[in-house]
DNA sequence: CATATTCGTAACTACTAATGTTACAAATGT
DNA sequence: ACATTTGTAACATTAGTAGTTACGAATATG
């Protein structure tokens, strides 16, 4: 099983970060939506304001914004950033050297690594963070960030 | 990114018993090469022997070897049969429903999720067992079983 | 038929990664 | 000043992976 659900809550955050883009939106506020703790998500927006898709500002009417018209920013941007390593894992233990396959093996794959990495952004560059915004429902409504809270 | 390294190890083990094709291979064997425990081996076998991929056989003389021409056999199904679940997980907690984002997001990564999957098939499909294993090294040289444990 | 060999599988341990949680310092608007 | 919010450390929990031992079942060979 895969092990991290980090992308699909980036891609959760940031989109909801495009509906509300111009309010600095709080850690809490998107906890609520995604149904986390807020430290897990400020831990990914940290991440993710490294990376220059976010900005963040602390104190009093703090929160965060897209760095970025979400038309720029594209799932593969966001999947580099939070997902670490590749596709599949090489070899924990390095194979027997001394057997022709266990010498070359991990090179062999190491190339099919590469190539399923490709094929693995094409697909994610095709879609922006406004791309899923406009799918997840009409856009341009600015609703207010309190509203939230209160049909919760 | 799926953290396990079934899938590197099934290609080298399937790449071995392409290169000692028409020979039982036993799991002591492969797990050299590899070097790992053969229990590790015979539990990764058992599962490539349920998905079609080579048949096995108990007893003394016993061993495994493949269920069809390694001409026919893609990484793909390999993928397929050893590494469960998609490429990239879905939220664990289910999204905050009363949440615009939260009640679509899910369809819609879940899309994305579909067309990734797509995308990794047609790389890994276009690569077969013999490819690799030619890859490797020069082929068809039929080296005997027990010659390996000499060298190692 | 008896025996040695090999697979299939259960049970247990160790290790690692992901996630949730509490706590608190630093920053910032009012 | 004070309340609020981020950034981050520390820790607990859970799940998945892999290594190991053990043993029954199957099977070739003498």
């Amino acid at each position: 099983m895969p092990n991290s659900s980090r992308f699909a809550i980036a891609v959760h955050v940031l989109t909801l970060l495009a509906r509300y883009s111009g309010q600095p939106v709080k850690s809490g506020f998107l906890a609520e939506s995604v149904n986390t703790n807020p430290v897990v998500i400020r831990r990914l927006l940290c991440a993710l304001a490294q990376g220059g898709l976010v900005v963040s500002q602390t104190g009093a009417a703090g929160g965060t914004w897209l760095a970025r018209p979400p038309e720029q920013i594209s799932l593969w941007e966001i999947y580099r950033i939070v997902e670490l390593g590749p596709l599949f894992a090489l070899h924990r233990q390095q194979p027997n050297q001394h057997c022709l396959v266990g010498r070359h093996i991990e090179e062999v794959l190491s190339d099919i690594q590469k190539d399923t990495e490709t094929a693995l952004a094409q697909v994610l560059t095709q879609t922006s963070v406004m791309d899923v915004a406009r799918l997840v429902g009409p856009c341009g409504m600015p609703e207010a960030v309190e509203e939230f809270s209160v049909i919760l």
